[in-house]
DNA sequence: TTTTATAATAGTAATAATTACTATTATTAC
DNA sequence: GTAATAATAGTAATTATTACTATTATAAAA
C-alpha cells in the first residue's frame, strides 16, 4: 500500500495557510514559503495544495475573477466578496440556512455541500464611494 | 462618445447561449459558432463573452473544476453540480432565501447578489452507485 | 543504526486557457 | 454614399497549472 510521507515542504505550506485569515493564491503561498525555504519550487506548492485539498485539510475555491484561492479554514462557512477591491472575507456563521431537503425533493439530487459567495461592497469601499 | 456596434458575430454568440440550457465553456460556444460562421475566431468569442457578461446579458461563472462557464439565463437562480459527472443543473427557484440583511448587519458589507452552487450527486449518478 | 524502498522534491519543459496585437472589414451616423 | 471607428480574423504573447525526470528525504524494516 502507498505510504504517505510528510515532507517539511508540505508541513510548511499547511502552516502558512493556517496562519493567515486571507484567501491567498498559489503564488502568494509560494513567495511566503520561499522566505523560509529558499529552494522550494512552485510545482511543489501546487502539488501539495492539491494534495491537501484532496485530503480535506484545506479548501480550494475559485473566485469570481477566475483565480484559484486557498483557505486553511475548512469549517463550513461562506464568503463575502467586494466587487471593488476584490477582497474575500469570511461570513462567521449564517443564522439561516437554505434547506437542502427542499432542493433535493425538487431535483432528485443528493446534496452534500453548498458553496456560497455573496457579492457586494466592503465597508471600506462603501465609505470611499460616499466621498 | 463610444458607440457600440452590434456585429453579426456578437448576435450569434448571444443566440447560441440563449438556445441551450447547458452551461457551456468558451470552446463549445466557439465550435457551435463555427458551424454557422466558419471563419469566426476564438478571440472574437472570448471578447464577446466578456462584453456580454459586462453588459449583464449573460452570466459568467467558474465551476469547481476551474473551468469558466457561461449561462444565457440571467435571472436569479442557483446551480447544482454533480461531483461525479460534473454536470451543472439549474435550481428552478429556491423557496427560502438567505436574508442579506442579517449578513449586512453582521459584517458591514452591502450585498447585491449571491452566487450559490450546491455540490452533490445527480439522479443518474446516484442510480449508477446503487448497482 | 544502517539499509532499503519509494514518496516527494527541485528544476525545467510542456500544456491549456485566455488575452494582446495589428492590419483589415463591417457597422453606424451623417 | 461617405467617413469614422468599433469589431473582426489570425496570430503571437501571457499566465496559471501540470507533467517529466534525475535526485533527495522519509518511513519502515532489518
Amino acid at each position: 500500500m502507498k505510504t504517505v510521507k510528510y515532507s517539511r515542504q508540505r508541513a510548511l505550506i499547511l502552516g502558512i495557510l493556517r496562519s493567515t485569515r486571507s484567501h491567498p493564491n498559489a503564488d502568494w503561498i509560494f513567495k511566503q514559503a520561499r522566505e523560509v525555504m529558499p529552494h522550494i519550487s512552485l510545482g511543489t506548492v501546487y502539488r501539495n495544495l492539491n494534495f491537501l485539498a484532496g485530503e480535506g485539510k484545506i479548501q480550494r475555491f475559485i473566485s469570481e475573477d477566475g483565480s484559484t484561492q486557498y483557505d486553511g479554514d475548512v469549517r463550513d462557512h461562506y464568503h463575502l466578496r467586494c466587487g471593488q477591491c476584490q477582497i474575500i472575507r469570511d461570513v462567521p456563521h449564517v443564522s439561516e440556512r437554505i434547506s437542502y431537503q427542499d432542493i433535493e425533493n425538487q431535483t432528485g439530487f443528493r446534496i452534500f455541500s453548498a458553496h456560497i459567495i455573496f457579492n457586494g461592497l466592503c465597508p471600506e469601499c462603501l465609505r470611499e464611494g460616499e466621498i
